[in-house]
DNA sequence: GAATAACCGAGACGGTACGTCCAGTCTTGAA
DNA sequence: TTCAAGACTGGACGTACCGTCTCGGTTATTC
């Protein structure tokens, strides 16, 4: 049951897989998507091209690993016994990922990548995006069983209702994304779609 | 001082301008924005790469001239009297256009490309975003003076309630977005959000 | 008549030539034939590798033009008026080119190179063998013009003779090539083989 | 019978040998010499690369292992009782494993490779030249012995005339060598240069 | 109707990065 | 201790485009 010490088969080098990661991340920060490239990540991971293209297909894929680690440690689902108060902390915490924080530069990057190829965006949506919704969604059912989440209502509709006027902000507009905004969301929009006064019976 | 003998003469000359549109149009939906290259463009259009530098400083703006001659052409606003209706035509159109049609690529792209290079962000955000967010607010400005919208309501808030899931389920998810999407945010969503009932007075 | 100027179609710069047959010269000599790499020549003659690849299918061919150079300025062939004296100056002067001189060892190169590649055998015999032949054979056929070369023998194998030993001490022996190996050829084995004494007649 | 534990065991493996030397070899027939590269060798011959590079210095190395072996076997001094009837033996056989055996092929990339690389030069005339112009000496020593070659000429002299000729066609003329070739050198310019009519005392 | 200057096609140029191949070194586990 | 396997750093390959730069040839007015 104990993994044995030195058992992976075929012994990756783990320091050369961490380097490159941060490298990339690094990269994307400083200049942007189009300023990673594979040789920019080995020369500053001082790691051979070639260690880079045994294990990753593309830079989009680079990235997709090292976002995916943050995003997991970044974006954990609130659990406060309120929907929205769930809600909002997700809502808060997103938004501030998004604008405010490198790895959600690397998310905006790897969104932005996806349209432009369509085998990224299955690699996007399968890796990110189901499990995300998922996620997204575990709030909600929570709340149906909780009773404060009406049971009626398809529940990926609520959850594009809800975050897709943040991306919408974020990805097209280039508008402030403040707490007000995040309030009437979970305040005014969310109740008259789904909640339900947690009221007797 | 003398710009005397010889007059003014040359204007830009229209016949590589279409030609450098037509192709770069092409190029995107054949091989993607990757594929679109100055290189490529050039070559299909019969035009010097000279000529595309002299016009266009990135192959980005080249696909914006693009993209709003289509979408001014393919997203006019409707104007049906009712302001649900014109929300209802307008998202199917809108929907339509992402998913299904050529130019739809173009915008999907440029919205991608805007991810990675702020300065394209901004490019995008002036030439088209902030345009296209006073079309979608029309619509429901006719409905404030008519009476079917309530007039205490931030419109750019509603505005990205209502077209944010959908770019939400496009540029995220992959998930489709048909008809019953679009009636529960027009039925369901907007009225609850912003509609009134056409009451006396 | 006169070649106008800047005539050539399509302008290749004149520049980049020779800065490119220099920079793989010296390379050369500094670091030997695998010493020579096209991103060498190209960093040191301050040229893009896609220049040198416009123009030479091949570090052999750059080395080619090079050396074709440098045979043609540095062996003339001698006309002394007396066979024996022009043999005997032309080998001297290619047993120090090829031992102590930098085309000298440019040819070494190429003549390696052939043994490894048919293709370059064949553009080393077009390009330089067959001319060099005719060269060689020239001394000959004064001398037979001039009567102190026998008309019965085959020129060809002559040269094969003549040169041939001189060949075998550089590319295979390593023995030194001194004034007597060369006088020894001119005086021993030419007259016996070919040599007519200007006698009457 | 079982190796003790904790023995002193492992040889080299001359399975490992063999199937190297024949990989090279097989390599370099079928795709020239820069076709033969360790990785392909130890691929061919299910060898390891660290085992290839624990006994070999280099591809060189392993060539000239291979060619040694051929040589032996293939160029043997004949000994006819005549010394022009070895010459003529001894150059036929020469010149058919140049032009038309494989391991004539090796010895050619070989020679090739020593004209690009000094110490290669040296491990190559003092492995295979030095040791080959003993024995092709030694037909001439016969001779001397034997009263038909004269004992007043430089042996080492007479072996660049004779076989100096045949190398200069092979290496850089490109041009046959058939018997009428062999036999002027035997019949022409060997008697003249050193031979002596088997007369009396 | 001739002069003239911006425009155009073509494409060479110095560069950067691509993705691949191979070199030579190192480590692991089996025999 | 050797071996097969294969990961590692490193360097060069040959290609694709970038954005800049001539080069001549072609308009299309305006004197």
């Amino acid at each position: 049951m104990r993994p044995r010490p030195g058992r992976a088969p075929h012994r990756r080098s783990s320091r050369a897989r961490d380097a490159v990661l941060e490298a990339a991340d690094d990269l994307l920060v400083e200049r942007g998507y189009a300023g990673v490239t594979i040789e920019g990540i080995a020369e500053r991971a001082g790691v051979a091209k070639q260690t880079i293209y045994r294990w990753w297909p593309s830079k989009f894929e680079i990235l997709m690993d090292t976002f995916l680690e943050d995003a997991e440690n970044e974006l954990k689902i609130p659990d406060t016994g309120s929907t929205a108060e769930d809600l909002r902390k997700h809502l808060r915490r997103l938004a501030r990922f998004l604008t405010r924080e490198p790895a959600g530069q690397v998310m905006l990057a790897l969104i932005g990548q996806a349209q432009h190829d369509r085998a990224m965006a299955v690699v996007f949506q399968q890796r990110y995006s189901d499990e995300r919704r998922a996620l997204d969604r575990s709030i909600l059912e929570r709340g149906v069983a909780r009773g404060d989440v009406r049971d009626d209502v398809d529940l990926d509709f609520v959850v594009d209702v809800l975050y897709g006027p943040l991306f919408h902000r974020v990805l097209l507009a280039g508008l402030p994304v403040n707490s007000q905004f995040i309030d009437a969301l979970v305040d005014d929009v969310f109740p008259s779609l789904a909640g339900r006064p947690p009221g007797p019976q």
